[in-house]
Formats: structure tokens, C-alpha cells, sequence
DNA sequence: AATGAATGAGCGTTCATTCAT
DNA sequence: TATGAATGAACGCTCATTCAT
């Protein structure tokens, strides 16, 4: 069956292409004709490979937190101790500074286009949010999983602040900063 | 004579039955008929109190930026170490855990709502994000201002996670281990 | 009852406030309350005095046709030949541009506004409307009442060019010309 | 493949659908609603062929006059003498007065719908305006272009009373009593 | 598979009219 | 009488979705 690859291959391809779109102008200021023109085709065609603008949507958002946990496993592999692997986070993200802020900008409009009770129900939510979970406390290997928990909330913290703050600064010298703090933080609190 | 005597007065009143709403759903997801529902009146009444949907959400961001400036300043007032202005800043927040929340989601989808463009020429946008900057530095007293904001951007970071992950776990808990992450960094690099 | 007569008054210096606005802006491009503040009064006193705004509209065109009238009535009743009529006419209009001017962008307004059946079955249009041909047709004292109206008709189409062509050029010149041909008219076919 | 194969010619039938509808109600009095319904599609499909209401009519009124301009042309187009040029502008419009009276209502309600210095800017208005005053004066092929604007204006004086005035008597009469006076003018005041 | 014209519910907004004061 | 806040039906217009081709 190569016909399911390809198409398979085609409709990530068209993701890929709406990746861009969205992040900048977010689900509810893109139209689905803006969206089929950025992806090169009909109307009718966009509709043939996804059931609705808002599926389209969560497919990029599920798309887009396999590609980064698998991104973030192969980054971390080698790390020994947990200070290298804070380190390695920090410039993993640096080095995709562009990818992630707007990787943030898609996830914030996510959460923000579903109201509290759809985003507990809604399984697209919570399969991606738990991958994601997962692999940050697998990559930092920490004991204690709700320190895993913390220190992402501080990256997506910094994130969040590119994506909302025109004026916020250097990513790689908040993220730095942000690193010699948990660094700080683990010397007098080992774990 | 007018059944309002106190059209400010109103106004702010009807911007307190908005942010509830405005809260949960966000700016893109409630319409004017669901508004002016929540706020008791008639589209037609709303209209009078506010030239557009729009300037009603830009009232609602100012009035709570000015609402949290000074019940910061108050709070901060009698501190005298930094370590007891990030307690203080902590406990605030902890204390006011659901009106913060409710506030994130409303000014992180006022972002999300404007282009970057937008943002930069917005001036309500501009001043009120000005205000908070200064208040923030004010309160935590640091010398250099930027690092005040990378506070606050991880004071945000926290808040917008429980915004958008209802699963983050606890509020209080997660601001304590900032706390103690900012005060372990403070012992080890004293300003 | 000398209150009925000032009321009476009132509406009709409140009629004449309301006439440069609605000859300028027309009748659907004028609101109530634009139309209240011109009055110099509140929208609900507006409504006490007229019932509504079409009420107040077409007792504005009453007025008007009784005015315009009882005016040309006094200004030709000293002619004694058709020429002079015709000519007195003319002068008439041209001392009164302005006026005439708006006046023909309300009746025509007023046409536009209502529909044929409407118009037809209108008892304010039916009225006024003959009472200025009959005027007309007295005025000008010609044995044929449909040469009267014919003239009207050219008349009315001076006033309705110098309404929708800004570039029309001078009133005063068109209807001297206007006056020239009727004159030369006359003197082939003598009535 | 589409279903409209040539989107011009629909479209040019569109506005045929409307001219019906435009000049019985004017522009202000039809709702997009009704005048979708009346073009047998749906409010959607008109804004698929119009950018707004106002362009509609708009192009209503540019596509009446290239239409008007060419049969008059055609019309005129073997005329040798002055005398003969306004008999046959007459016998023209005389054979097509249901027309030309509708057409009078759609241009007298456009201009009383902009106002004065809307009208002066409106690019549309002006170009068909001034295509009108070419045509006229090439037809009646006058030495002075000014006595052939007035010529003109006389004309719209009998087309008006038509549409306001549903008992002004016969629209043939009045054009034969026009034709008249012109020739008896021009007799006496050759050019 | 692919097109894009067509649909129509629903959007933000307006405004003639009403009515508590 | 007079005020102007309040009403809500209706406006021009948009856009996710459908479907004839």
C-alpha cells in the first residue's frame, strides 16, 4: 500500500506548510481560504485530506509533538549528569529559537481556542500534553517528576514571553540565565 | 433623569461581569450577544458603554493593569531584603491564585489576538505593559531592571501553565519552588 | 388656548432646524439623535413632538409646500401677461437658490424614499403634491394646465441638476435660458 | 471544474437582476438580503461576485451607462441637422421609457445617497458622469457643449417628474412638448 | 482527486423607538 | 415635559463547510 504512505507523506507535507501561518496569525485570524492558498491548494482539496480546519489543527499540534519529543530524546541521549542535560535542553531550544517560539505561539492558541472542559476531555489535548510530559522527565532523568514538570514550565515561561513581548530580549540569555539558576538551585538542593 | 448616575462607575462594573467570561472562553470564542448576556444588558446597552467589542476587551486589560499595579505596591510596601520582596510577590500570587490565572488567560489572548505589528503600535497594549514592567521593578527592587522582567516572565510562565494545562498540579507549590529557585540563585550571585 | 398655538409654533421652528440637515444629508443618512441634536433637544422630546422620524419627515414636506405656496402666490400676483409670469417665476427662483435648492433634494429624497404604491396612496404626497400644481397652474394662469405642469417639470429639472451634478453650473444662468426658450416657445405657438 | 464558466457575463447579469429592484426601492431601501433573493442566490454567492453592496451598485450604474452611451450613439448615428438630432434624442427615449425611468430613479438615488464631496471624489461617478456629457454633446452635436448640458438637464427634468410623481401625465407628451420648444429656440436663436 | 462557486448561520454593529426617572 | 439609557430586530458582511462538476 504505498498510496497510504504517500498520502500520509502529502497531508504531514501540507502541516508543515500551515506550520508557519498559524504561528504567526494564530487559528481564529486564519480563514480556511488563507490556509488552503498557503498550502498550494483548493478548498475542496484541504477538506479531502482533513475533516475541518479545527482537526487540521490538531493534527498539526499532535504532528508537531511527536516531531519535538523525538527531536528531544535523540538531543539528550548522550547526557550523564543532570547539569549537562539542563545545559543540553537550554541549547537544544536555543539553536531552534525560531521553531520553538513559534511551536509556543500554536499551543498557547490551542489551549486558548478550547475552553477548560474541552481541553480535559479532548484527546488530542491530552495524549500530546502527556508525550510531552513524558519525554522532558525521561530527557532529565529527575526523581522527582514534578521538578520535571517545573523546570518546563519555566522554558515555555521564556517562550511564552517571545511570542507575547516584542521587547523581551535575547532568548539564549534568558534561557542561560534560566540555566544558572537551576544549576543554582540543584547545587543547594541536590537531588 | 438618566437611570445610570454614575456611567464610570458602571462601566468598571460591567468590565468585572465581563472578565469572568473573557477568562474562559477568550476574546475570539464570545460573542457580543453572549457578552452583553453575562453582563445583564442589551447588545444595543453594551454599545453604549462601549464603542466596540474590541475597545470593551482593551478597557478590561487596562483597568486590570492598573487594578494589580497598585495592589502590588501595597502588598510590597513594608519589605525590606529582596528575599522578603520574592516571598512577598510569592505569596501574593498564591493568594490571589484564581484572579491571576483568570488574568494570564485574558492578556495572553489579547496577545495572541493581535498580530506582532499590532502589538507594538497598540497603545493600550504599550502602556499597560509599560506599567507592569515598572511596577515589577519597583517592587522587587533590583538594580538591573532586566532581571526583575526575567522574573516576571517566569512568574508568568507558571501562571500561563496553569492556564493552559489543567493537569499542572499545584499553583502554590509550583510558585514556592520559584521562590526557592530564585533565592538559591541570589545566595550563590548576591546583587 | 394659546398653548396649542405655541406648541404648534415650536414644531415648526423645531421643522425648520431639522430642514438644512435633512436637505444636506438626506433622509436615510440622518439619524434621530443626529436629528435630536441639531433640534437642540433629546430624542425622547423629539418623539414627543412627532411621532416618528418619517412623521417629522413628511410634516417637513408639508410645511415646505405650504410655505413655497403662499410665497409664490404673493410674488406673482401683481403680473399681467405670460411673459411676465414666466419671467417673474424665474426671477422668484433665482433670488431663493439656496432655499429652492435643498427643497428640491428633500421632495426628491422624499420621492426616493417611498415606493411607487406608497407614493400613490400617500395622503402627505397626494396633498402637497397637488397643491403645488395647482398653484403652479395659477401662478403661471395658463389655459392649458398641463403646460403649466410641463414648465414645472423643467423647472424641477434645473433645481434637481444643481442637486446631483456639482459641476452644473450657474442656477441664475440655466433658468434665464430656461425662461428664453418658454418665451420663444410662446411666440411661435400662442396660447 | 467551476460551475459559472464565465464569471464577467454572470455577473453582468447580476446586475441586470437588480435593476428592477434598485429602481423601485432605491439603494437605501433594499437590504442585501433582498436583493440576493431576488438575484435567486445566496447573500454569500453575491459577495462571491460583488466586493460590497455600494460596489454593486455601482457597477449597476457604470454598466447603465456604457450601455445607454453606445445605443445612443447608434441611435444618433445617421441624424444630419440640429432638428433632426433632438427628434430622434426624443423618439429614444420616447421608445424606451420604462427604461430610462428606471435608470433615472438608480442615478438620482446614487447621487442623493453620496454626499456633495463624496460625489466629487467618487471615482465612479465621475467617469460616468462625464462618458454621459461627451455622449450628449457629440449626439446633438452643439457648438457649445454648455446649451447641450442644459439640453440634457431638461430631459432629466421630465424623467424625474416620471419617477415622482406617478400622475405627471404622459412621458411622450412631455418629450414632444420639449422637442418643440427647443426647435421653436433654436429657430429663433440660430447657432 | 481536485476545483471553487455556493450556502446560510452567525458575526459585530446600528438605530428607531420606548420608558423609567 | 424632558431626559438619555435601554431595547432588540435588522443591517452589511464573513467564512467554515458542501457539492456539482
Amino acid at each position: 500500500m504505498p498510496k497510504i504512505v504517500d498520502q500520509e507523506q502529502y497531508r504531514k507535507e501540507l502541516l508543515r506548510k500551515a506550520f508557519d501561518l498559524l504561528a504567526e496569525k494564530g487559528y481564529a485570524n486564519v480563514t480556511t481560504r488563507q490556509l488552503a492558498k498557503e498550502l498550494g491548494i483548493s478548498t475542496g482539496a484541504m477538506y479531502h485530506y482533513f475533516p475541518s480546519k479545527k482537526a487540521l489543527f490538531e493534527q498539526l499540534v499532535e504532528e508537531m509533538g511527536q516531531q519535538d519529543v523525538g527531536m528531544l530524546q535523540r538531543r539528550v541521549a548522550g547526557a550523564t549528569s543532570l547539569n549537562q542535560r539542563i545545559t543540553m535542553l537550554g541549547t537544544f531550544l536555543i539553536e531552534n529559537e525560531a521553531y520553538f517560539v513559534k511551536q509556543t505561539a500554536i499551543w498557547t492558541d490551542f489551549c486558548m481556542n478550547s475552553n477548560l472542559e474541552e481541553m480535559t476531555s479532548n484527546d488530542v489535548f491530552r495524549r500530546v500534553d502527556q508525550r510531552y510530559r513524558q519525554a522532558i522527565a525521561e530527557a532529565l532523568n529527575l526523581a522527582d517528576p514534578r521538578m520535571a514538570q517545573f523546570i518546563w514550565t519555566l522554558v515555555n515561561g521564556v517562550l511564552v514571553e517571545q511570542v507575547s513581548n516584542p521587547d523581551a530580549g535575547g532568548f539564549a540569555e534568558q534561557i542561560e540565565l534560566l540555566t544558572a539558576m537551576l544549576i543554582a538551585y540543584f547545587e543547594k538542593f541536590p537531588t
